[in-house]
DNA sequence: TGTACATCAGTGAACGCGCGTTCACTGATGTAC
DNA sequence: TGTACATCAGTGAACGCGCGTTCACTGATGTAC
């Protein structure tokens, strides 16, 4: 069997999980070196161009294979449970972010920080996930006739708050209140239902 | 008077310019070089040292600046004008970034993407942030019988939707339909409120 | 099965380059008298 | 006001270093017969 694809397939997540190690500590995807990556996977500089034609490729095929992974995993939490889906929603995000910390880690900050074509990406796949979860709010009872402009709206709203916590859980690691941050977001989005049931469509400006 | 203080302060300016400059088409900070900004600032490297002992502290310098004047801006905003609080704030958001793009596109890029040294000034900036608009919301009369902590979520979800829509103005840049950004972002603060006025301290959990 | 050749993941030397930092300097601005 | 000295923002040469990329290579794995 292909005893040779095989190897290059562990070399090459090899360089990926360098990269990632890397980034880690560092300043960012933006900071790392194609040699250094190269020799924490074990490799020899030139070796990294049997894999990649550049560092960029690297970026973006960690950007794409996080976004995938977690897309579909949220989607299929929301497919499962459709009463509970926040408080579900939300342990899914705790849950990956537990079992692919690096990977979130580097969607939280190339999202913002990398170079335009990583961001561009991972732009790409959070609209899509956004555009998703309005998709699965059509079907909630509470939301029959709100149309699809304010549904967008109202999953724009959730995902860059549920964001907004992988940012944070990341950023104060171990030692803060992690349960607080959960909690708090977990209030948030609660907060944000109760006010899409009281969204009126036809005119938004209750309260000026 | 003080002739080469004022030139000093002027070069001082250059140098920040040049990294803002050099960052909004590149890597972001991290992507930076002494000798780079150096050079577009229209000074020798060495000359940099006068002014900073290296670029974290320019970078430092420029998260400090950026985080306290738009503080400030916002809050005085807020106490201006108690009616209209969110079109007044949304307003002056987009304001801040159509005046000062390249500090907004600093503080939105590193404040996930930045070295961490970075990183802990805008995450404690926004912090302080979030406990002034969450001490002004006390004395909003819908607002009264709400406790402390679930004020402080609310004005994080408030801080947090409204630097959203600075990143996405500051993504799309120019081409993309700027207005419906901005009233995104004012729908989902008003549906925000919405779903504050309807919160229930005691037990939050109406929705599962 | 055994042999001869092809593929190609990984090697190692070499290159030119921009980097951060050092050092001794220059000359305009500031100060003391 | 004029002079003599001090300060210090900016200069320019030099350093050693890690960088990305090139090239010719090696030797294990894969393929054809």
């Amino acid at each position: 069997m292909a005893l040779r694809e095989e190897k290059k397939l562990q070399t090459r997540q090899a360089l990926i999980d360098a990269a990632l190690s890397l980034m880690h500590n560092g300043a960012g995807f933006s900071g790392l070196s194609l040699r250094e990556v190269s020799r924490v996977a074990g490799l020899v500089p030139t070796g990294f161009y049997r894999h990649f034609p550049d560092l960029d490729a690297l970026g973006l095929e960690i950007a794409l294979e996080a976004c995938q992974t977690l897309r579909k995993l949220m989607r299929s939490v929301r497919a499962g449970a459709v009463t509970g889906a926040i408080s579900e929603s939300v342990q899914t995000m705790v849950a990956f972010i537990d079992n692919k910390p690096l990977y979130m880690e580097f969607l939280a900050r190339e999202r913002a920080g990398g170079p335009p074509s990583v961001r561009n990406v991972i732009h790409t796949e959070i609209r899509q996930f956004v555009l998703e979860l309005s998709e699965d709010l059509k079907s909630w009872p509470a939301f029959q006739s709100h149309p699809d402009d304010d549904l967008y709206m109202l999953a724009d709203l959730v995902v860059n708050t549920v964001i907004h916590l992988a940012l944070d859980l990341l950023a104060l690691e171990q030692q803060e209140p992690r349960e607080e941050l959960i909690n708090r977001t977990t209030k948030q989005l609660r907060l944000i239902m109760l006010g899409a049931i009281a969204w009126r469509p036809e005119k938004g400006a209750i309260l000026a």
